[in-house]
DNA sequence: TGAAACAAAAGTGTATACAGTTTTTCCCGG
DNA sequence: CCGGGAAAAACTGTATACACTTTTGTTTCA
């Protein structure tokens, strides 16, 4: 039943969205999409209904789907998550640690490094992401990575929407200091990092941006 | 764009699935659930869709819609992450606490042991996970909510596939001792009560049972 | 009797049609 | 020149149609 089209639709809105091709608030008008991805109205609607329940559209009744806004209560919540489960999943993470595991994460900061280096801004977003949904695999929980994918990518939108600009340095430092704590197999420092961390990230948005409009064709090209 | 028919049946599929009423396994045939509905299998596919994204059914391709039987690993998987998540939940809880939340608390309490009195087993389950809904809802925090909701339905499927007779007297005990430990100001007692209170929940579940098929009409009547 | 093969029925996946609503356009009066 | 309003265009919401796949039932042959 669950066609690959649609995910492919869903997959490529998403890239969009968290890249800040599309912006927020953008009408993503159902013909259009379906006239750009070769396909049918039906599935384009069956993109969007998945796409609003990951929160990064917004459906409004006879009016069409919108690039979700994010209001500043609503990133403040989701950071407020974040800090739970992601301190108590780090706390949790040395109870199963390896050298491999330490291996793969090391792996993982030496890419952000380089990204941010490179200045390669949605790359950079995007690895700084995934380092955490990255912990949530190699604990081989899926639920866990799922659930944190989610709130990820709500706050890649929150991230772009808000974000001050030499964050990425000071994030990626943090990463690579959380790994050290893991690899000596300190959880309560390890816990207490992340923890700091993600204050950090969520204190170092500014909220009192204002966001243009964007044009699906040329976003989507 | 959003249509409130659906939800409709999202919302009597959900409580179907929960309250046992339709069995793991069960297939879901569109246009069966369409004729039950009174509407096109247009607004079926999208229930099914989202009810997919929830969890509580899976789809397998051109074969259909078939009610979810987690495996005894996606289970374990859930309450480690609720235990990450609502200790903190519980700990944070106290930062914020007042006379009116408790009362709230304890009134919900109330009700769970009301229907553990009366042996009224589909309220009963339903109360018992809705009081760590309502914890999240009294912080003030949506997200923290939804995603709650979303494991704990997840939670509702598993225990009744797995919950051994009698825990649930147990279960809202300790809910009670839970509020206590919060309106005495003690985050670290409460989350580790929470805490503790989630590993018995999963070690009273028996993960050696057999599913029976079930009769979609007969549920839904 | 039992198993393989084929035909019929049922079911899913996608596209299209159509009704109702919203948005845009255009014209007119002030 | 500007604001209001009606007609037209565009868009969403739901139903239906149709192709293709899976399932079921039946017939045939060993």
């Amino acid at each position: 039943m669950e066609s690959s089209s649609t995910g492919v639709i869903v997959q490529a809105l998403t890239r969009a969205i968290v890249e800040h091709r599309l912006q927020p608030g953008a009408k993503l008008a159902e013909q259009k999409l379906a006239d750009h991805f070769g396909v049918s109205r039906t599935l384009v609607r069956q993109a969007l209904l998945q796409l609003s329940q990951h929160q990064l559209v917004q459906l409004e009744p006879a009016r069409g789907a919108f690039v979700c806004a994010p209001s500043v209560a609503e990133a403040r919540q989701v950071f407020a998550v974040r800090r739970m489960l992601e301190s108590e999943m780090t706390r949790a993470f040395v109870a199963q640690v390896s050298p491999a595991k330490v291996r793969a994460l090391n792996e993982h900061v030496a890419q952000e490094r380089l990204a941010v280096e490179r200045g390669d801004a949605p790359r950079r977003t995007e690895l700084l992401g995934d380092f955490h949904v990255r912990m949530a695999e190699l604990m081989d929980n899926q639920v866990l990575a799922q659930m944190l994918g989610q709130l990820i990518s709500r706050c890649a939108l929150i991230t772009l929407m808000y974000q001050s600009s030499s964050a990425a340095v000071h994030s990626n430092d943090e990463h690579a200091q959380i790994v050290r704590a893991l690899a000596a197999k300190d959880g309560e420092l390890a816990a207490r990092l992340m923890h700091e961390h993600l204050l950090h990230v969520e204190q170092n948005l500014s909220f009192d941006r204002q966001i243009p409009s964007a044009d699906v064709a040329r976003a989507l090209a």
